[in-house]
DNA sequence: CAGTGGTCTAGACCACGCA
DNA sequence: GCGTGGTCTAGACCACTGT
């Protein structure tokens, strides 16, 4: 009569996840509760919970205690992106890594750093510019704010051979962070830096990490013409 | 003595983690069995692998059966980038979305996009070009081919009133995507439609998707000036 | 072949959040 | 309060993969 019993969480995952594309629970609806799930595939609860798992991670369904299980009105398209270290980026073509620091000085936050770390007022912190390069030529110009109250070893780093990224990926956790992605028209300072003709249109990284609610770094990365991010999934 | 015992999974996760970061575990070693962990902390299994399984999707660490777990040698940031339909996206906002079909035909595929699906020749596909708006202004310009051996109901949706993404997303499970980030500065054609200047920078996101090895579309979709993606994690 | 991670089970208790 | 998802446990067996 009916298929092969479901077994393993991926087929139960599958199993959902088909009954979704084909309009049998739609945008909105609720299913039902997973022990009911699992006593009609005939498994275990948490091999249910472990298919769930999954599709609330892929933005299929929403969950809540008491509230049950949704099938989300609002599909996304999630896309895990990964940001390697420049340098590792770099060597893994195969091309040479260098690295140039433009500058580095304390300085008082300006109003726009003080919005995106969430400051209630401007304070000191530690400046670095750096340009990354990839066989000798401009790649990412970076432009970082780091707080010296939240890490104030990266003072004694010596940031002329280390990029601060580096050392702070490898010594500073953090446990929220913000993503912004956008292109921008180079302006005359980082056409200059990245080598580039003013006006030519560059992808911008921006990044910023807290440790709890202490704000850690925040960073602008501009990319030099023909950078892309690449993020791959699934199979 | 020692602190509280680690219970929760995410109390292991963050124990690991932070041995991790301070260097007692360092890139390239071999943490203990998922067992072992469990006796030393006093907790199951189970719980050792939860919180395992956290870290490895979180890039940390790296586990193979019979290898067992290692300290990924390059730490990565990892990001997940919500990318919603562009009318929800809209709306959210609190603006009206309207959608213009510039374009729809039948076509031979060009070589990119030959190249971009890994299709073995040319073949006829759903050329698609439409249009955007937020508060009647242009907002992003997307162009799509559509295979239509593997989704040839395409053939019957009303794309003057809804957007091929819409029906793809809601009715084409994808098993596997890709997706690529880049500036671009605008040339005339994408000037004239989203009425920007030419050599403006504008962010393109450019996604392709497929069923197996089957592919289902691509979509280059160039934004407007100002678009930014964003992503956020923790907490 | 053997060691290690991956999964499943059955049952228990917890914690959140709606009524 | 109480229903539902979230987690923990102890034990068993499976499935890769390095040796």
């Amino acid at each position: 009569m009916s298929g092969p019993i479901r077994r393993s969480w991926k087929d139960v995952r599958d199993h959902i996840h088909r009954r979704v594309l084909d309009g049998t629970y739609r945008p909105g609806d609720k299913l039902p509760r997973d022990e009911d799930i699992a006593e009609t595939l005939g498994c275990a609860r948490s091999t249910v919970q472990r298919a769930m798992q999954d599709l609330s991670d892929a933005g299929i369904v929403e969950r809540k205690r008491k509230g049950g299980t949704h099938v989300r009105v609002d599909p996304v398209s999630r896309a895990t992106l990964d940001i390697p270290i420049t340098r590792r980026e770099v060597e893994a073509r195969g091309a040479t890594y260098s690295y140039h620091l433009a500058q580095r000085r304390l300085a008082q936050t300006p109003r726009s750093i003080v919005t995106t770390l969430a400051l209630s007022a401007p304070e000191e912190m530690l400046h670095v510019q750096a340009l990354h390069l990839s066989d000798r030529r401009p790649y990412i110009y970076e432009d970082r704010w780091v707080s010296t109250r939240t890490a104030p070893e990266i003072l004694d780093v010596d940031l002329s051979r280390f990029s601060a990224n580096e050392w702070l990926v490898r010594n500073k956790p953090y446990s929220r962070y913000d993503l912004r992605l956008y292109a921008i028209a180079a302006e005359a300072a980082e056409a200059v830096q990245l080598d580039v003709e003013q006006g030519a249109a560059l992808l911008v990284i921006e990044r910023t990490t807290w440790i709890g609610d202490l704000p850690i770094t925040t960073v602008r990365s501009v990319t030099t013409p023909g950078y892309q991010l690449l993020a791959q999934n699934g199979e």
